[in-house]
RNA sequence: GGCCCCGUCGUCUAGCGGUCUAGGACACCGGCCUUUCACGCCGGUAACACGGGUUCGAGUCCCGUCGGGGUCACCA
């Protein structure tokens, strides 16, 4: 029999990240051994919009690469794969499991079970439905309805013995069958619940291993009585732990931003994301970006390789040291035998470990292909770019190094694409450095002055340039080197200041110097920032 | 609260009775390198939740306690 498993999101609006990971388990367990990845959309609470709330999921898919055999888009034999689409199937279940007594109509009122909700919880023992108001004959059924009820279809559970579930990560878990309700299958509309859709389905696509989160291991038991009445084989079950807060055991969610900005690192990643979100012209309200949502990891530049192989870690393990998998690699070694229980905590500086490593691992040329894109959205590169623009950016990447951890990090390095009469001075930097130092706009002049002769532009030239000059004059690197940084880039920090002349050219430099020189003695300036 | 699940450094984890005075990674703290920042290199702090068993021997098995989480819908 081959494997088969199936990842069921509900159209929600957004992907979040630890579905990713559950889609990710799903994928690698299958594709690595040669079975088949299902997308099926769980839309049986029908919005309206499902097209629109469902985009930003395959989006999302699409976007880590996690990419289905059948489902919407490619299709397959088991189509339509969207549950608001298969309801005739569902009728046919609710209908037979009724006829074998798996099942009956019920006619109570919600307030009617409120009541011995209230009433059993009074008495402080477990709520247990009375059917008091469950049809067990037509007869009853017309009496109820002439009652001016409506009938429901809620499945006959077992009160007695233990059901045992053999989990693929859990192991064995035994629970009481009285444990569970008489749950809900159909309402009175006829439009049928999630439980009985994803039984029905699982069965009609042939999932063999059904891999989702750990809440809902207890919605397991009745599907496996629905499984069992319908005489569908059941397939295998796997409950992974979930992704949690950073520094919490507690289920990651979309809503407790707010929770999670006072945790440092969190804050931190939100920070940098929305420093070069808003430099690309994004909106970041919390509603999208949002680091729960795999979009925020796309919109500012994260690598899709590097996020599955820091989700791959965050539950499962290879051994003791492996910590870098490449998709083959996964796909390899993946097992649902070494998923761990314990649920695991989202910790962004791992990530972001984990992204620098990979970055670092990519041909300059991709480097390269993925960091113009976010300078043309930035205004910083016209698009399409010049043809200088790709031999430009490659030297420039060399230069930066690992400095570049996320792509959008290259928006850092803006003062390489910026006209040189709008470049922005470090106010804080330019004192330090140029305006305060006594001698430094002297020796800056002096300098410049030696750069306009200079023969070869090259980093090495400039080196030794710059040491001829620093013995000359009698001073330490040290009292040149930060001040022409800060005249060239307008900051105080960035990579080798040689690097950094030879890249912008003599012209630039030259340019940038003598413009430096005139806010330093004029004062400071609008284009200075702080005045 | 009932039921279920889980419990090794701050975090992700290795460990499937002796090789564990518990290993790796990220973070953190020192030092080196150095024109800034980053990298790199060297070194360091840091964990078996607790209590009982079982055993010659327990992080590893059993029980209990405590702690954390999930779930108890005409949501998925």
């Amino acid at each position: 029999m081959s494997i088969r498993t199936r990842f069921a999101p509900s159209p929600t609006g957004y992907l979040h990240i630890g579905g990713v990971r559950t889609a990710l388990f799903n994928w690698l367990f299958a594709k690595g051994q040669g079975g088949q990845f299902i997308l099926r959309i769980d839309d049986t609470d029908a919005q309206r919009n499902v097209e629109e709330a469902l985009a930003p999921i395959l989006h999302g898919l699409k976007w880590v690469g996690l990419d289905w055999d059948e489902g919407p888009d490619v299709g397959g034999p088991h189509a339509p794969y969207y549950q608001s689409q298969r309801l005739e199937k569902y009728q046919a279940a609710v209908e037979q499991l009724l006829t074998t007594g798996a099942a009956y109509r019920d006619y109570a009122k919600p307030e009617e079970l409120q009541a011995e909700r209230d009433a059993a919880q009074q008495a402080g023992r477990p709520y247990v439905y009375s059917r008091k108001w469950r049809a067990k004959t037509d007869a009853d059924a017309k009496r109820f309805e002439a009652e001016g009820r409506q009938g429901v279809v809620r499945l006959l559970m077992p009160r007695e013995g233990q059901f045992v579930l053999n989990d693929l990560v859990r192991g064995e878990v035994r629970v009481d069958w009285a444990s569970e309700q008489d749950h809900v299958i159909q309402r009175a509309d006829g439009s049928c619940l999630y439980h009985l859709a994803t039984v029905v389905d699982d069965n009609d696509m042939q999932i063999s291993h059904v891999i989702r989160a750990e809440e809902h291991l207890s919605n397991t038991l009745r599907q496996v009585f629905m499984f069992e009445r319908l005489g569908y084989e059941l397939p295998q079950f796997a409950h992974l732990p979930y992704v949690a807060e950073p520094g919490s055991k507690t289920k990651l969610s979309k809503r407790k931003l707010d929770k999670y900005l006072k945790n440092r690192d969190f804050a931190q990643m939100m920070e940098h994301g929305q420093s070069i979100a808003r430099r690309l012209g994004l909106t970041v309200a919390a509603e999208t970006f949002n680091p729960v949502i795999v979009d925020f990891y796309e919109q500012v530049g994260y690598l899709p390789d590097a996020l599955l192989n820091y989700l791959l870690l965050l539950g499962w393990s290879l051994d003791d040291k492996t910590e870098d998998f490449s998709r083959d690699e996964m796909l390899k070694h993946f097992s649902l035998e070494r998923v761990n229980k314990a649920p695991a905590s989202f910790d962004p500086e791992k990530l972001v470990a984990f992204e620098s490593r990979a970055m670092q691992r990519l041909p300059i040329k991709h480097r390269v292909a993925k960091v113009v894109p976010f300078l043309q959205r930035a205004k910083l590169v016209t698009d399409p770019p010049p043809r200088e623009t790709a031999p430009y950016v490659t030297r420039l990447l060399e230069a930066a190094g690992d400095r570049l951890k996320v792509v959008g990090d290259i928006l850092d390095f803006d003062d390489f694409f910026v006209a040189d009469e709008q470049l922005q001075f470090d106010d804080a930097a330019l004192d330090k450095r140029i305006r305060k130092p006594a001698g430094a706009t002297e020796l800056l002049a002096k300098y410049r002055s030696e750069l306009a002769i200079a023969e070869q532009f090259t980093p090495e030239r400039l080196e030794q340039m710059t040491h001829a000059f620093v013995e000359s004059q009698g001073i330490k690197i040290g009292d040149i080197v930060h001040a022409v940084r800060v005249a060239v880039t307008g900051k105080p920090i960035g990579f080798g200041l040689f690097d950094t002349l030879a890249i912008l050219g003599r012209e630039r430099c030259l340019a940038r110097i003598d413009r430096a020189l005139e806010i330093a003695a004029g004062g400071r300036t609008l284009n200075s920032g702080t005045i």
